[in-house]
DNA sequence: GGTAATTACTTGACATATCAAGTATATCTG
DNA sequence: CAGATATACTTGATATGTCAAGTAATTACC
């Protein structure tokens, strides 16, 4: 959603970007919901302390691997600690750390959700691309994220600007 | 975010796609907060706007523009009614349409933003990508519409599993 | 070994998104 | 033209994300 300043490309590509960016992965997201009853949210979260060969993280290490800030990270493992989905326990050695690890009940709904998502997104991504599309946003991908990692690491403040915006 | 089920390539590409589009989309709403003071909904609401030939579309049609659901179209616009960015009026023909329009403060906004978000996209997507790469995403991305499109078209329900997670 | 930084995380306030239900107007159908 | 249906939008509850500020434990430095 922007034009001056850009080439017509570069426009065109960006509003094609913008457009999967925000309509995929939203509608990914309530297929979750849809076929597993648990949130986007929750899905990913699960899915990291399944797939990490540890048996548990800490909340920074779960943040960081999912690119989120660490207050999010918080608040969401909170949650998900009070229906059961994950356990959280003081760690021994730095007691400012918590160890995160997933509930069985956790695992058993994410064991079954897993290939439901595949197949979801199998649907709606990997079969609408071609090999060499895919090849090709990865590539995309790796080039986008180089360059977030060197010019905009998160937890990093660049705010200078106030809001115009006031409420009552 | 999801393995079992898929191959090694669609893997890949999922989650190269996923990671970009999870910080990519979000650091750019955050800058135009850190340029120009106003949220990245209310950015695309007035580039919608500002961009329409006509002088006012009814909630309907913007929604549709930006493929949100019409609730959020309702809540985004009265908020940006309250603090000045646009004027809602009811529409003579068909009293149930409201007729959205930009203010002139909102243009004001919106023209200044609009250059600088520009920029902000050159440096974090134009300017890392190549013309090859820009011209396959615009075809990965028409692939993905038309699929979204024919198969999981907005606002329709498909819900049939109830949350399985319970708070007291 | 005591004080200053740093790190890991929490908390609460607020903004925003989503969902289910509701209201009001318009249109369709017999 | 009356009742049923559809459309355009609103509302309120709840979930989630974000921000600024806080607490507590650890480490760094003199």
């Amino acid at each position: 959603m922007a034009q001056k300043g850009m080439k017509e490309l570069d426009s065109r590509a960006w509003r094609a970007f913008h457009k999967i960016g925000t309509s995929l992965l939203p509608h990914l997201g309530r297929q979750i919901t849809n076929h597993s009853g648990i949130s986007g949210a929750e899905y990913v979260v699960l899915v990291a302390l399944s797939e990490s060969t540890l048996p548990s993280m800490n909340l920074n290490r779960l943040a960081h691997i999912l690119g989120w800030e660490i207050s999010r990270m918080s608040h969401q493992v909170s949650r998900m600690e009070e229906i059961g989905l994950v356990k959280k326990t003081k760690n021994l050695e730095d007691s400012r750390c918590f160890d995160v690890s997933i509930t069985s009940n956790g695992k058993k709904i994410a064991e079954s959700a897993i290939p439901l998502q595949s197949k979801e997104i199998n649907h709606c991504f990997s079969d609408v691309l071609t090999q060499a599309q895919m090849k090709a946003l990865i590539e995309i991908s790796e080039a986008i994220s180089k360059h977030m990692k060197e010019h905009h690491p998160l937890n990093k403040k660049e705010n200078t600007h106030d809001k115009v915006t006031q409420r009552s």
